[in-house]
DNA sequence: AGAATAGTGTCTGTTAGACATTATGCT
DNA sequence: AGCATAATGTCTAACAGACACTATTCT
């Protein structure tokens, strides 16, 4: 039993810094598609501990600012791209008394796709000290932290998710063609599709929009669809198999 | 750029204590099957804040007894039933600056199963304030803080992986039979299945080992099958349907 | 015309659902 | 024998993979 009457009473006397608590902190990996490749933002540390590493963004949870541990996510992904609606999502934390010089930490961990129609509100941010990298050439960067482990946990996540959602379509312009939009789920595979295949399921599916209009090039022109509804996936009950 | 020549020197003066941290806990659904039903464990409030209401068991990570995050998870769960290596499996973490009277506060979800055979265990530990709760009947009980939602992300996150893995494989005692397994199956996907289907998918998956013994009773005997590797699941590549 | 890409028709193999049938122990 | 449950045989519908074929625009 408590020594207090109260929960008023109880609370009246509670100090925060009575136990001293992990730092928490949000690390996102951000996806986007250029020259065809998955890239993802990295930021090279201008700070002190692992200052000129290259890291995820990310930063402390601002109990000011903040109200909620995504607001943290979605604040830190707009002062680094500029981007304020991608798709976000959150996928483990991590936490050990190791992984941070400083002492016993924590990272909630996202990830964010950010569209090809968006990416130029932040083409002004590529400075020296923030930068898309491919997903292939990552290795070469020795993360800070643990961001190595962090990223992988991501971007698996976000493979698998393209098996059995409808998630590549977060990475597509307002108005796509079903074309672009099977070889944004091959960039993101990293394996071929069969186009029929691919073209049976969305249509069953039922997620994109005819507009109307067509995409004209130096072929046959194609229909521009648009998502249905952005940000809501849509799950497949069979994973999206490629050939055999 | 940073006002410390070295890492060294930029850590010698850091206080931890600098910028106030949010709290952190972690808290458990902890699962296991009573009477043929679904059941979760909770526990009853001894101290302010929600002193008398019933919320998941939890608490705040300790940086001294724990090194990592699992740790906390592990050692709570020990705690309440026992048990020291059931199936856990990190959900999602929920923070933000109202969840907890106390201020800021973010917790780690986390879901366990516990096998029938380990359930003996911790029968001592049913006290007056610690009681399994059939699912069913957990919406009698007004949770403390955002526990209902926390409770909820866990039962849907275990419920979907029960349509795609072998997850049930983790509530079976050491030996049973696939009539035992298809049960466990249906309790927690709250949906009847089919017994071929069902049979053929665990055969095709090749996760159990026949033990050479069968298990009598009042009707045919049926075969005793061993899981081939506790705590890793099979992944299907359909969903587990039921009847149409 | 020929290149290039969009879009469709259709065959096949795999597998889940349905349900009937056989098997084997118990009382 | 008759009941109860285990275990299997087998038909069918659904659907993904494969790939050929047609369609439409551009140069």
């Amino acid at each position: 039993m408590s020594t207090y009457k109260t929960e008023e009473d109880y609370l009246k006397h509670y100090d925060p810094r009575q136990y001293e608590q992990p730092l928490a902190t949000v690390d996102m990996a951000i996806f986007t598609i250029i020259d065809q490749q998955l890239q993802v933002l990295l930021v090279k540390r201008a700070m002190h501990p692992a200052q000129g590493k290259w890291a995820l963004p990310g930063g402390f949870i601002d109990m000011k600012q903040d109200k909620t541990l995504s607001d943290t996510a979605y604040r830190k992904l707009k002062e680094k791209t500029g981007v304020d609606s991608p798709y976000l999502e959150q996928v483990a934390t991590f936490g050990d008394a190791s992984r941070d010089p400083r002492g016993w930490s924590l990272t909630v961990a996202y990830f964010a796709l950010i569209a090809g129609d968006q990416l130029a509100l932040c083409a002004d941010n590529r400075s020296e000290d923030i930068s898309w990298v491919p997903l292939s050439n990552v290795d070469n960067f020795k993360l800070a932290f643990d961001h190595a482990r962090v990223l992988q946990a991501c971007h698996e996540r976000m493979k698998a998710k393209v098996q059995y959602t409808s998630l590549p379509v977060n990475l597509m312009p307002a108005e796509f063609t079903l074309g672009e939009l099977q070889k944004t789920f091959e960039i993101l595979l990293d394996s071929p599709l069969e186009k029929k295949a691919f073209r049976r399921r969305m249509s069953d599916a039922d997620i994109l929009e005819d507009t109307g209009e067509l995409k004209t090039g130096s072929s046959r022109p194609a229909k521009l669809y648009r998502a249905k509804l952005r940000g809501e996936n849509h799950y497949f009950s069979r994973l999206m198999e490629g050939p055999r």
